[in-house]
DNA sequence: ATACACCCTGGAGTTTACTCCAAGTCAATG
DNA sequence: CATTGACTTGGAGTAAACTCCAGGGTGTAT
């Protein structure tokens, strides 16, 4: 599979790709004759983990990491796994804020929905909303 | 309360305080005579809708439209409504991608674990993980 | 065989979001 | 009233993660 190929399976530019495997991100892809990248199937894996953990913030120095550990082998298979978990346990962390921030949006685009109806802005007193200017908004 | 307590209590440093105000992401914050910064009610909830949205990852760029919004008026409600029914959408899809790297990691850190007890690593087939080098994985 | 699209490398440049700094001001304390 | 420490500004510097580019090679279709 060309860089190409694999750039539009998992949406990212081929300087990204190679930029990847530049720094360890991925191991070494297989390579034609003439030099050119041609992704196996295991090559590919090591893409879409890739992918998929960067667009979860993993930091890519943990990938780094993750990858010099399964190239130096078996005896580091307990290591990779610390890894993991701690990798996971901070994307837990991360989610727990994204939730956080949805509900405070929620509670904002309620306010806003019905503020477009009624025409009257209200903030609840402790909802620490953007209610600066309180007065001015209720008209 | 002062910038340093406002920091305190929501874990950023004066310096990112000040960086907010000067480019717009809150607006401008009370100040004693003297000139310096003394953060009321209002303030704090904006610095708290900040660092909210930011931790959820929402561009700064996008706080910086909805205070301007802010700013502009009750005229406004319906567009700063829209803005953050768009923002809500790239934090739910983001969270979308949280979870499956999530499920992603907790599969290997299940296959990793067998293998520390077992000896043995073993892969699903088609589980798109790093089974590069698979039978040198295997013991 | 030559045109054309695509690929290569190494290195420089860009974007986003801070972070640091110098030079000066403010305020509480001895 | 001087010292000490926190605060101020504007501007420069930094870190992470790409992104772009020049100069050159590859491969396949006509």
């Amino acid at each position: 599979m060309t860089i190409k190929e694999v750039c539009q399976k998992y949406n990212v530019t081929p300087d990204t790709l190679r930029y990847y495997e530049r720094i360890g991100v991925i191991p070494e892809v297989h390579r034609t004759p003439g030099g050119i990248r041609d992704y196996n199937e295991e090559d590919i894996k090591w893409v879409e983990t890739a992918t998929c953990f960067r667009s979860a913030g993993m930091p890519i120095e943990l990938l780094i990491e993750y990858v010099k550990l399964f190239k130096e082998g078996n005896n580091t298979i307990s290591a990779r796994c610390e890894l993991l978990k701690e990798a996971r346990e901070r994307i837990l962390e991360e989610r727990r804020k994204y939730d956080e921030a949805l509900e405070k949006m929620n509670y904002k685009i309620r306010v806003y929905e019905k503020a477009v109806k009624t025409g009257f802005l209200e903030w609840d007193d402790d909802s620490n909303c953007c209610s600066y200017n309180k007065q001015k908004e209720k008209e």
